[in-house]
DNA sequence: CGCGAAATTAACCGTTTATTGGCATGAAGC
DNA sequence: GCTTCATGCCAATAAACGGTTAATTTCGCG
């Protein structure tokens, strides 16, 4: 190496490398920041290991040498975006709310957190169009999910005793609608603008639809079979 | 080139070539076939043009002639799979019907067509991830669409004033409403049923999903606000 | 201090992939 | 019969792209 090679070499160094001390936790987490980036916008098969890299304050070995694959980087990707709305939703508390009053609140938090987490959306599109191969592995994800419909259960057994919810509903299926409405409008929004002619981030017409969903929910659960 | 050459070639000449006459129409419905096939399993960036071509009863080389290039036949894929979705709408006659079993009908209808149609689900999928940046270039698809919601705004016009429709909502926000329970049961039914445990394409299920969704939406709009 | 393991880096490799060129050829219309 | 369109085969290409090799640096610990 030459001299001046050298001297190139810790030009740069003092500006943009070993800034960072050898720090395993955050050199992961950095991979996994960016990955999410990468992945939720171009897709599984769509996201390059060398535009990861390249966005990372790492290199592309640190990206094997952590995750060993571009497969399993991906599912850890899916794992950490599924853990967030869990850790969320946790600490709702719904128990202390009347029943009606606790349903509005739950799909106004679906309805608000899919709005607010795009690229959880995005990864999950991703996943089904993998048939959700990676997912089906998890065990962690399939565990923390339980608890979603658990929730819904005591709810709709707490409706139905106080005589406030008429509707006889599996909270399966219950979930199944929340999630779809709030899911699809996020999900499906650049088709959707494109073909009816409007922007559905916009807020006037996202607080129209957040209302209405919630109506429409909450009156099926109140109306009479 | 050698005789026997020759020989080799005209005699694989006679097995595998020429034996379809000349049919460029097709040709290209071939090309289209499988490409919807590749591209609504493996998404745009996983489709490939090799793997089309070896499927194809032609060659690669054609997929070129006719198509320029792998993203311009995706777009026609995307194209022919929305025409057939409005081909279908048309012909459902809801005007000879009273206004709340018409809105019945039109959720079936909707439940049933995104059913029956995976690959259809799949492909606006994939231009979600896209951002739908192919679709809205389309004039052909933008303009086929309005129809759905003009159909919708007759319905609605009528169901209020004949007094059975107690609710006023925009024709767009009904229209998000059913697509959007019509198509996340089948777009995200990877995901959905391994994290609950269930299969949504099990014909039990999802009939009293059908039966769910359209009583959900016809409830809504039959009560006073 | 010095040593071994963990962390990090740059350069490299083999393969895949979309795309094109070249060339031959049969069919059809004029 | 001649031209033109449609088709087939195959090889080439040039750029990605996922993954790896091998060397270097950092850090904790004895």
């Amino acid at each position: 190496m030459k001299p001046s090679d050298s001297v190139e070499f810790l030009g740069t160094d003092s500006e943009s490398r070993h800034i960072r001390s050898r720090d395993p936790e955050r050199t992961k987490q950095d991979i996994l920041d960016v990955a999410t980036q990468e992945f939720s916008t171009n897709g599984y098969a769509g996201g390059r290991v060398d535009a990861i890299a390249a966005k990372t304050q790492t290199t592309k070995r640190m990206i094997y040498y952590y995750f060993g694959s571009k497969e399993q980087l991906y599912s850890q990707v899916l794992e950490r975006a599924y853990s967030g709305i869990r850790r969320v939703e946790e600490h709702m508390n719904l128990d202390r709310l009347d029943p009606e009053t606790a349903l509005r609140r739950l799909v106004e938090f679906s309805f608000d957190y899919h709005h607010e987490h795009p690229e959880f959306v995005r990864l999950v599109m991703i996943e089904n169009i993998h048939n959700a191969e990676h997912i089906k592995q998890s065990e962690t994800v399939k565990r923390t999910n339980i608890p979603a419909i658990t929730v819904l259960r005591h709810l709709l057994a707490r409706g139905r005793k106080s005589g406030v919810f008429k509707r006889e509903i599996d909270p399966v299926d219950l979930h199944f609608m929340i999630s779809a409405l709030s899911f699809y409008r996020v999900s499906n929004a650049g088709t959707f603008g494109a073909l009816y002619d409007c922007d559905l981030n916009e807020p006037r017409l996202r607080e129209r639809q957040r209302r209405l969903v919630t109506d429409t929910i909450v009156t099926f659960l109140l109306s009479p079979g």
